[in-house]
DNA sequence: CTGGCTAATCTTTTT
DNA sequence: GATTAGCCAG
């Protein structure tokens, strides 16, 4: 095994293989290189067997990455697929899916995404003529998180209560236990919480696991909750191989339950744990890293490392101050055009704090046809039509999911309404019924002649969907489905905007379920695979490697690098966020992100604030960011604001009589171009149309054009790709 | 029961 | 500002 392009450290870390193993691993230090590496060297040099190795990560991509990575380094690819490499999630699900019957559940148990739940939390809170305005689902969901994480069940939590709103959410959580009890369903924080009590009611269980598991690996050790730090602690009790790797300066995670002092307790834990120090950079420039040190050294709580990078010099960090979030968009965006002489656009990413601040981004992209693609935000999965699509799957393999039933019972239209659901609903739980039986007796609930029609009618056509699931792909599956419930009939009736959109997306979700049939024959299991599979797929995993700028929340960009960094929104309320502020460990956590943030740049940060900014539709005034303020001003370009924001009034110019830059073939300039209403133009993308409106002046002149193909469009004059006709 | 209106809430971050 | 939930009239 060739170690010869590691460092000292790297080595240490790779082969020292027994006993447990403590990696700092600081940002860009190469931690996956070492992780995979350690994996490869346990089988090649150790003799492990395969599938005697763990390694456990926080999100599919991750898990995705290390094993491509851990392949390409073990010859064989038998042996490489034997190996455990997954995400917490999807590693309980497989030790569920075989154990679970032994807590009462069912094998074949669904799993809740957060719109699940958040209908179980309505649900409860009607029956017992709670209002959801006292009573936020959102709250009683992250207190029932909350409570899971640590591992405290619904009487514990009633019996530690203290007070009248923590006593009535102990009773809810029960109840919403009850109700996923009998749905044989879980959330994610179930997956673990259930993985821990089976092995602890079962302890022949765990001790299979052990016995499977002999050297175990967790990546972003810093990010794990008192959940899955009890799981790793359980798996690894008997031979003692465990593995973590993690820096707790990127601990950003602590809202979700997330437990530092699981990495910086670990050597208590363990003491006669090795403990290793990556602190040799290989991303990122020493400006940036110097840039990095001094913000994160503002905070108290930490164990000061001392991140070293071989990359001298580097360029000085940009600054931008626009008066508006409109013009500190279009400012990124003259920045992203003149860098894009050197670099690719996939080569740069965009950061903010909240998903909302992509707008204005956006915005400027798309009027400078910039291409980009972004990360999180409106989430595809959560789309209303992908929800209904999904809901209908489920029921077709489990016609007793009342949650999704009920999603579906009324979708398309078809004339059930509330009073029916809510017979159907009270029936059940009386007579321990689903929904869907509840309907074979619904003569004796007073239910109206007409809507008993419907609902065998729906009966009928599910049992038919479900017959024909058996011999048919997902994909033909899903045709049926759109098809036999008239779901798309509906849609193309409608023919909005909005429902074509909702076509295209289920039209999308189609590519999914062509590549799982692609790898998996038809069988009588295929469905439930698919939903399985599909239950802890995330949008985040969607990271393609298309070309355009990325634009995504600095949590989301973690593990990421490229090689310009911009961090949009460096204003005290926004970053810091309003909401921590006052609060000096969520001020520290903040400041991670901060660290997290800047530490993704390999040669260059730009860094960008707005004097004012519109927040809930008003407009506010913020100050200067604390952490703008941490960075020392050696390091930051300070004469660029003025001249760049002259300069960049035609991004073609030639700056300063250099003339290294090449202009990009993508690239257009329009500024001696004259526009006026009804000229005829051509666009690179959307083809020919009409300009129907002109407004602003300058580089932020707009024309609204009418394309023939693709409808109205508003674009920014002297940066379109544009061309007059005639 | 449906569709349209008003009001409230939203902006932290996710498996 | 925009989405969404809840309310009310038809």
């Amino acid at each position: 095994m060739d170690l010869s392009l590691m460092n000292k450290e790297q080595k240490e870390a790779i082969q020292h293989t027994e006993g447990p193993l403590l990696i700092m691993a600081g940002a860009g230090s190469g931690k996956t290189r070492v992780l995979t590496h350690r994996i490869a060297y346990l089988l090649a040099e150790k003799g492990v067997p395969p599938y005697n190795v763990l390694a456990i990560t926080f999100t599919n991509k991750a898990a995705r990455e290390m094993k491509d990575r851990v392949h390409a380094l073990i010859p064989n690819a038998d042996d490489a697929h034997k190996i455990w490499i997954s995400t917490f999630h999807s590693m309980c699900v497989r030790i569920l899916r075989r154990d679970i019957s032994h807590l009462g559940y069912e094998n074949s148990f669904s799993i809740l995404d957060p719109t699940d739940q958040n209908s179980v939390v309505k649900s409860i809170l009607k029956n017992r003529n709670l209002d959801t305005k006292q009573h936020h689902p959102r709250k009683i969901l992250s207190y029932i998180s909350d409570k899971k994480n640590q591992l405290i069940d619904p009487a514990e939590a009633m019996s530690e209560s203290v007070g009248f709103s923590d006593g009535l959410y102990s009773e809810i959580y029960k109840d919403y236990q009850e109700i996923l009890y009998r749905n044989s369903s879980l959330d994610f924080d179930d997956l673990i919480m259930l993985t821990i009590e089976l092995f602890k009611k079962e302890p022949q269980v765990l001790e299979y696991y052990q016995n499977r598991f002999q050297y175990i690996h967790v990546d972003e050790y810093q990010d794990t909750n008192q959940a899955q730090y009890e799981l790793v602690s359980l798996l690894s009790q008997k031979y003692r191989n465990i593995c973590v790797v993690g820096d707790s300066d990127q601990s950003i995670y602590k809202f979700r339950g997330a437990n530092i002092e699981n990495i910086l307790n670990f050597e208590d834990d363990y003491p006669d744990a090795k403990v290793i120090f990556l602190e040799q950079n290989y991303r990122s420039t020493k400006t940036i890293l110097d840039a990095a040190n001094a913000v994160i050294g503002n905070n108290t709580s930490r164990k000061p490392k001392d991140l070293r990078t071989v990359r001298q010099g580097g360029k000085k960090i940009k600054t931008i101050l626009a008066d508006s979030e409109r013009a500190e968009g279009q400012e990124i965006l003259r920045h992203v055009m003149d860098l894009s002489s050197k670099y690719s656009y996939s080569d740069m990413a965009v950061l903010y704090r909240a998903n909302s601040q992509s707008r204005a981004v956006e915005d400027a992209f798309v009027k400078g046809s910039v291409p980009y693609k972004m990360i999180g935000g409106m989430k595809f999965y959560s789309r209303m039509e992908i929800k209904d699509l999904m809901s209908y799957l489920k029921v077709i393999q489990n016609p007793h999911d009342d949650i999704s039933f009920e999603r579906i019972i009324n979708t398309p239209k078809r004339g059930i309404g509330l009073k029916t659901v809510e017979k159907l609903l009270n029936y059940g739980s009386v007579n321990e019924l689903s929904m869907y039986d509840a309907i074979k007796e619904a003569d004796f609930i007073g239910i109206p002649k007409g809507a008993i029609v419907t609902l065998m009618k729906l009966e009928d056509m599910i049992e038919n969907l479900r017959k024909k699931s058996k011999f048919l792909s997902v994909t033909e599956l899903v045709d049926e489905v759109l098809e036999d419930t008239g779901y798309i009939s509906v849609l193309e009736k409608e023919d909005t905007l909005e429902s074509r959109s909702r076509i295209e997306n289920l039209e999308e979700f189609k590519t999914v379920t062509r590549e799982f049939d692609n790898d998996n024959d038809v069988s009588d299991e295929l469905l439930f695979n698919f939903l399985s599979d599909m239950a802890l797929v995330s949008d985040q995993d969607s990271v393609e490697a298309d070309s355009g700028v990325t634009l995504m929340t600095m949590h989301a960009s973690k593990g990421l690098e490229f090689k310009v960094i911009f961090v949009v929104g460096l204003e005290e309320g926004i970053f810091p966020s309003q909401r921590v502020m006052f609060d000096e460990d969520e001020l520290e956590e903040e400041r991670r992100l901060m660290y997290v943030a800047l530490t993704r740049a390999e040669d260059q940060l730009i860094l960008s604030r707005a004097d004012s900014r519109m927040i809930y539709g008003k407009i506010e005034s913020n100050v200067e960011s604390r952490f703008l303020k941490e960075i020392p001003t050696e390091l930051i370009d300070g004469g660029v604001v003025e001249i760049d924001s002259k300069k960049a009034q035609n991004p073609f110019a030639k700056r300063g009589g250099r003339t290294h830059r090449r202009t990009p073939t993508v690239l257009t300039d329009n500024s001696g171009v004259t526009f006026k209403v009804g000229d005829k133009v051509a666009h690179k993308k959307f083809g020919d149309g009409i300009i129907s409106n002109i407004k602003g002046e300058g580089d932020s002149k707009e024309l609204d054009i009418i394309f023939t193909k693709e409808g109205p469009k508003r674009l920014l004059a002297n940066f379109a790709p544009l061309e007059k006709k005639e």
